[in-house]
Order: C-alpha cells, then structure tokens, then sequence
DNA sequence: TTCTCTACTGTGAACGCTCACAGAAGCACG
DNA sequence: CGTGCTTCTGTGAGCGTTCACAGTAGAGAA
C-alpha cells in the first residue's frame, strides 16, 4: 500500500496550485485570500473556484514566517490550577474565549504555569512571538508572569482588575462593587439591619471590591458599622462553612450574610443549618456568582451574577483590538440580582 | 541597562546570529538544536553559550515550514459542551493532557465543535495539518468530524472506547466494566441481593460497560436477573433522581444500587431521602467517577475511581507515539473501589 | 494626441529554518 | 601512498507565503 490511499497524508495544494488552477498569478490569490482589494470581480470569482475546486486551506506557518505574526493568542492560567479548574465560571470563560476567537478564525493555545519550569517556558515561548497575544487569568497580585510579559510588550488582556500591574494591561471585569452594592441593598429592603459578611481573599481586587460595596451601601443606610461582621475567606466551601461558625459565635444576633461566592455560600448554609437557623426566616444569605451551586443548594441561592459570555467575548475583543494597535482598555460590565428562596 | 525599552517588541535573534556569535555556521547551531548529533563537544558548548548570550528562541514557523510538522497538538471536543464542561472529570482530563503536552514542549490548541460550522473550519484546520495530532473527547457514537479525521490519516487518540471507528483510531480509557464488578461485588459482599442499577446512556462505550459489568458480576453470584432493577440515566443529576423514584415503584424491596455516575447519585439520594429510606442502612448506594459530588453528597459516596491523571498522560503518549510513526494502540487503565459512607 | 490617474496583475525577493550534499580532517589498513 | 571509513562542518536550495515594486490597460483631462 503506497503513499496515497487512504491512511497516507498527502501534500496539500499550494497557493501555486491554486494560481495555475485559476489562470492568475500568486500574488492574485494572495490578494483575494488577504480581503480581495485590488481585485477584478472575474479573478475573484475564479479563485474562490479554484480554492474550492482544490481545497486549498493557507499554509499558516508560511505567513506567520513572513508577516510575523501567528495569528494565534494564548489563555494564561498563572495561579492555583485546581482553585480555576474547579471553577464553573472558568469553564464559561475558557469556552466563551474559544468559541469567540474561533469567529475570528483565531485557534487559542491553552497555557498552564504551574511549576518554575512551566512558567519560563511558558514566558520564552509568548516572547519569542509565538502567539500574537495574551489571556490572562491570575488572580494573585504581581504575577511575575505577568509583568514579564507587560514588559516586553506583549499584548494582555485580564481576567478581572489586575493589582499591581500598570495601565498598560487591559482587563475585563464584572461591576464587584456595584454587584456588593445591589445584594447589600437588596437585604436591607427585607427589613435586615445585623448583616454579616463573609469575603473573597483581600489579595485579589474582586474580594475588596465586594467588601467596599457591602460598607459602603452599609455607611450610606446609616447602619451602624461592626467589623465582629466581617470574616474573611478564600472562595472554598470549608472557609464558608468556618466563616459561619465564627459569625455566629461573635454575632449571634445576625440576621443576614453576605457571602463573597456561591461556593463559600453552600459552606454557610450548612454551618447555618447545624447551628438550627432557618434560612431564610431567621438568617437570609446571599451569594455571588450564580454558579450551578447557587441551584443545587438548599434553598436555592439568591446570588449575583456575573455576565461570563460577555466577559469572554469582550476580553477576545479588546485583545484583538490590542493587537491591532489599539491602546489598552478597560471595560466593567454591570452584573444581574438572581432572587430565589435564600433571602 | 539598554535591554528592550518598555513596550517595544523588537526583531528576535535568528539562527543566523547564534551561528555568528558561536563562530560555526548555522547548519551546526541547527544541529545542536535537534539533537546534537554529529557536533563536536565544543562546538556543541559555543553554540549553547551563544544561545544563551542572545537569548534565541527557534522560530517554530520556519521550522514548520520546512519540516512538515507543526509540533503542536489539538484537544478536541465534539459533543455537548455544556455536559463535559460541567464534569470535574473533564477538567482534569484536560489539565492533565495540557501538562503531559508541555513537558515534551508541545503546544494544546483547544477546539470546539459545537455549530456546523465550527465542525468544518476545524476539520479543515486540522487535515490541512495545523496539528500533528488530535486528542479526542466524543462521547457520541459515528462522530463525523472524528470518522473524516480518521480517513485523512490524521494521528488520534479517543478518551475511551470510540464506538463505530475503526481499529485505526487509538483510545485510553478506565476498565468500565471492571470498576462496575467491583462495585457489585462489593454489595454482594454487604450481604445486598436486590440491587437496582441506573446506567449512563447507552449509546456510549462507558455506559455499556458499566452495566455490562453489573449483569456478569450478578449473574455469576446467581443472582436472579430481573430488568425491572434497571433503568437508564443519561449521567444528569435529574435523571438519577427520576430513576431512583421509577426503581423504587417497580422494586420497593430493592436494598442497594448501583449508579453509572457520581452526580446521578446525588439525584439517586436525594429520591431515597424524600422516599424516607435510610443510606446505606435500608439502602446502600454505589457511584462512579469518585467526582466532588461524592464527597460533597451526603452521605459521602462510595464511588469508583478512574485515573484520569493517568489516562491524560496515557493519551498524549500514545498520541505522540502514533505521531512519530508508532501503530495505533488501546489503553486500559484499571480503576479503584474508594469506600465511603453510602455502602 | 499625450499625459496622468486609477484599477488591476505579475514577479522577484525575502522570512528563518532544515535538509541533502559536498568536502575536510583524522585514522586504520593494505 | 592510496583507499575507505567515520566524524564533523559549511553551503546552497527550498519550504509556501506576503510584500514591494514594476508594469499594463483603459478612462478621463489637457
């Protein structure tokens, strides 16, 4: 069985191919496969015949060679991988920025910098222009990663507010404190004044960001402020549940929590429902995210959700812009109050 | 302190000039790039110390270009997104597949299927030879996109048993039908006789086996065969909960069951709850995947382990294999009985 | 007519790398 | 001293594309 017949790769067709096959030159071709300016109506349509006719599919590699660019970006997962991949709203967001690129017919190389080894091979590899630009998900402050990258002017675009790097990052994120503010609101207008809270890690931006709205809507209503409310989290259903238990020891009055995520809410409910309080009539919670836990909780999580479709699309988006040229941007999309039996 | 101005990406170093700085010529730095055979020990040094001085990084393009190869592989996935996004499984398959990969430098290029035409642009991405290999995740049986793959002679390795392709296509997959007698045995070893299943689709390899597995391991017990013991799930949370209540009419007797999937279990406990009967005292109830939902439901699931660290691993040898010219193969990694409450 | 302008087309020269080949040097053997 | 072998090195060609440039034809203006 020689080269050919089934199982064999054969050579694909050339742009050469598809030159002679259409009766034009290559520079024709390439013209009509780089947005047809320049082109008669007939040499148009006789190459995308030809294409057609030969299947012809562009060399990749060939352009990249000469233009420079790979026309491919890079999804940068810097941080505790388990943390991420555990994550529903990654998902979304992982999916959403492949789907949105592969409008733009753009593939997108997954990076994961776990070890010291990873992440400089990972660095050499973006520097060395291998993909045209970067997706970054990380929600430590000063990523080395990261700063590595900005500073060799590598286009970036962040998965939430950045801490620490310049302005020259641009980031997507959700409206944290205006989400705060609308679930905080929302309580006080059940008639709940001992509002506890329990917040996301005060490295990231999204956990002080919920933290300032829930004060300041606090502060602005005129409730007195406690911080025996406040306890502090890091997004796991085990720090949730903890939380509880200490709010309830420090305030056993409370009639209300805010909970900086979903998951760290289903930690609450359950330390609340060990503790004998009913949920909601004597201590309504709150979520954030509108993850699928928000749903398989009982009772279902009223929560704040974040757009993650859009989140993705604009951060393919405002990369692609970047790589074009464009100056760097920021763009804060508002989130949603999801009520169900919670509050 | 002149390296790189912030913010401007200047022009990389090519072989060129490592072979000018390392005083050989560029068909030796070539050579010590791929290998170093046939280079003199000191030319081999003066070429890595000049590699390093310039902080050269191959040009993968031109590489490609010459080569053929595009040393990169694709992850994709064909069927209902939105059901293995949600898996936990997934996730670390996808994870562990990224990792493997990195550690041999080869960049994952993360491909979608969901439309028709995604299905096509990347089909023709993919036989045009962007990648060298696929990895597969398609639970369906008669996948198109992978059946044009497999005619196009591209290298592909499936995640689990590929029904309808042909012995060319490799696959890794768990010892479905082995875990499944473990667990049966492990009931009947709990002096359980009535015991209910409820399978995964049956249009995939993994739900045939597991029930499969079910009916040898009670036929060899002697246990009398009785089909109103089974029914089918389709690995949703829901559809464990609707089988649980159709079993429980048909069989009220029943004293344990066997489920396909840890989230269907949920649902399954949950039905059992509402029902009044005790897990595992009246009932013991068997999962598989050992997913978080078995160690988040209540109580914490007996579950089947599979090893999907080293079915992701498994998956990018043999891909990588079959890429350097090895025949296809079929992986069949065992699995792992993991005691908990429930049983 | 002649000149200029626009619309279009073809042609070499790159891009950075690998590969095949040729050749050099060292050594052993007759 | 030639011949053959092995180990090492340099050179030119070429991978498939884009890009800059030169050139052609036709239309309109002087």
């Amino acid at each position: 069985m020689t080269m050919g017949n089934t199982g064999g790769r054969r050579k694909p067709p050339t742009i050469h191919d598809v030159a002679r096959e259409a009766g034009v030159s290559r520079g024709t071709v390439s013209r009509v496969l780089n947005g047809g300016h320049y082109v008669s109506p007939a040499a148009q349509e006789a190459v995308n015949a030809a294409i057609r006719r030969t299947g012809y599919v562009v060399n990749r590699h060939a352009r990249s060679l000469i233009t420079g660019r790979s026309d491919s970006v890079g999804f940068l997962l810097t941080e505790p991988q388990e943390r991420f991949f555990e994550d529903p709203n990654f998902n979304v967001l992982l999916r959403g920025c492949t789907q949105a690129l592969a409008a733009h017919d753009v593939p997108l190389l997954l990076m994961l910098a776990g070890t010291q080894d990873e992440r400089r091979r990972i660095t050499r590899y973006i520097t060395a222009g291998h993909v045209d630009g970067v997706l970054l998900v990380s929600s430590h402050s000063g990523d080395p990663v990261a700063e590595e990258l900005r500073e060799a002017g590598v286009p970036l675009v962040a998965c939430g507010k950045p801490i620490g790097l310049g302005s020259k990052v641009s980031y997507v994120a959700a409206d944290d404190r205006d989400g705060a503010r609308d679930m905080v609101t929302h309580l006080l207008s059940l008639g709940r004044r001992r509002i506890g809270m329990v917040t996301g890690p005060l490295d990231t931006p999204g956990g002080v960001e919920r933290l300032a709205g829930y004060r300041e809507v606090l502060a602005e209503a005129g409730v007195e402020a406690d911080d025996s409310l406040v306890v502090s989290g890091d997004y796991s259903r085990a720090s949730g549940e903890a939380g509880a238990e200490r709010l309830l020891e420090r305030a056993p009055d409370m009639d209300a929590v805010f909970v900086a995520s979903d998951l760290m809410a289903q930690g609450v409910l359950s330390a609340l429902r060990k503790a004998g309080r009913r949920v909601p009539e004597d201590v309504a919670v709150g979520g954030f995210d509108d993850s699928p836990a928000a749903t398989a909780a009982t009772p279902a999580l009223t929560t704040i959700r974040q757009p993650w479709d859009r989140i993705s699309s604009e951060m393919v988006r405002v990369l692609l812009a970047q790589i074009g040229g464009e100056d760097p941007a920021a763009v804060i999309l508002p989130t949603e109050l999801v009520r169900r039996e919670s509050t």
